[in-house]
DNA sequence: GTCTATAGCGGGATAGAC
DNA sequence: GTCTATCCCGCTATAGAC
């Protein structure tokens, strides 16, 4: 009664954004979603009418938060270099916000495969800004800036040194013997090797 | 009624990690599983007392099958290089069986994590041939062969270029524009462009 | 806008016939 | 070993009181 007018709404929103894309609870429910959020289960259906359209709902608002900078990033007239050290960074930090954003999306897709022909929420083609860094790396490659392979294989390599480190944690924690924070530590280190990585120095014997 | 005795228990537990591991159906129900392997639903229970006692069954199963020759070629005295080259040829053909067996163990951790304390199918320490592969890498840091950066994240990065690239099939897909049989021939690709990344070359101006 | 009560469905598990 | 019938429980969703 006091201050809950659409302060609840929003509530909601950050808690199921938390739960699903921060703690990664796949198999979460509304109760827990509302227990999470100390509110009654029944106002999620109030206000975003069915579990399903709560999940659409957050789905999409944290893909437009993440495409907020990127493309404007990418766009830019920056350096090779210097456009893709940016793009790490914000991407990076993104990512720790949200480092089960994709294994949703993914999970969601290969999901609705199963039913329909297509998924109308991913059907749209590659947003212009990554086509057009696509090309970019073309040039670098041509240039002999950069290892010579594809531009795909490029962006392969950069999502996958940026992303599985993150969402794939509790088993990595176990496989290379480390606790909670050495391992945090060690994703802190992340952003400086990968541009190590991609841009790899030539002091080798 | 024919030749269905214990042949059918093997049919149940192939058919769940396909569902499971290959085509990674993370909501796929008892139900689901016993269509898949034109089985009655009761035999399920009848086989493995639970759903959740056929699941462990099944993660069993499938670790100790990717485990099978990746401990031997790490144990092996064979040359740095080529030891790293022959456990990425044997772990990404695993990984095209089962890409998302390591996304069901992580979401598997997630899971318990938040009911227990921890979780005992994965509180062992990291296994014997891992933590002697990791000292390898630091010889060969020290001595120049490799970029130097610490044994963490060099598996770190070696295990994030073969796993990813898989497990988020559907997404990439739609992010760089390929169709199914153009990222299948990417991916058959990724060995080498792995090999490459790894061990770069220096012919870079 | 928020709550209680309840309907309805779907999945997991078991008993018992064959 | 395999099937049918049934029970139980948890989750989604909605009706209706406040």
């Amino acid at each position: 009664m006091p201050i809950k007018d659409c302060h609840t709404e929003k509530l909601i929103i950050d808690t199921a954004m938390r739960v699903f894309f921060t703690e990664g609870r796949i198999y979460a429910t509304s109760q827990d979603i509302a227990d999470a959020a100390g509110v009654n289960r029944t106002l999620i259906n109030y206000y975003f009418r069915s579990k399903k359209a709560l999940f659409t709902t957050v789905i999409n608002t944290a893909r437009e938060e993440f495409r907020g900078n990127a493309d404007s990033i990418l766009s830019s007239d920056l350096p090779f270099r210097e456009k893709t050290e940016k793009f790490i960074d914000d991407f990076m930090n993104n990512l720790i916000k949200y480092p089960y954003l994709e294994s949703f999306i993914t999970v969601d897709i290969i999901q609705h495969r199963l039913k329909k022909n297509a998924y109308p929420g991913f059907s749209e083609k590659s947003p212009a800004p990554i086509r057009q860094y696509l090309k970019v790396i073309e040039n670098e490659m041509e240039a002999g800036r950069i290892p010579k392979s594809t531009p795909v294989h490029f962006m392969m390599n950069l999502f996958s040194l940026m992303i599985y480190p993150l969402i794939m944690k509790p088993i990595q924690m176990n496989l290379l013997d480390l606790n909670e924070t050495e391992y945090n530590n060690v994703l802190n280190q992340r952003k400086q090797i990968i541009l190590d990585t991609i841009f790899p120095v030539k002091s080798l014997k």
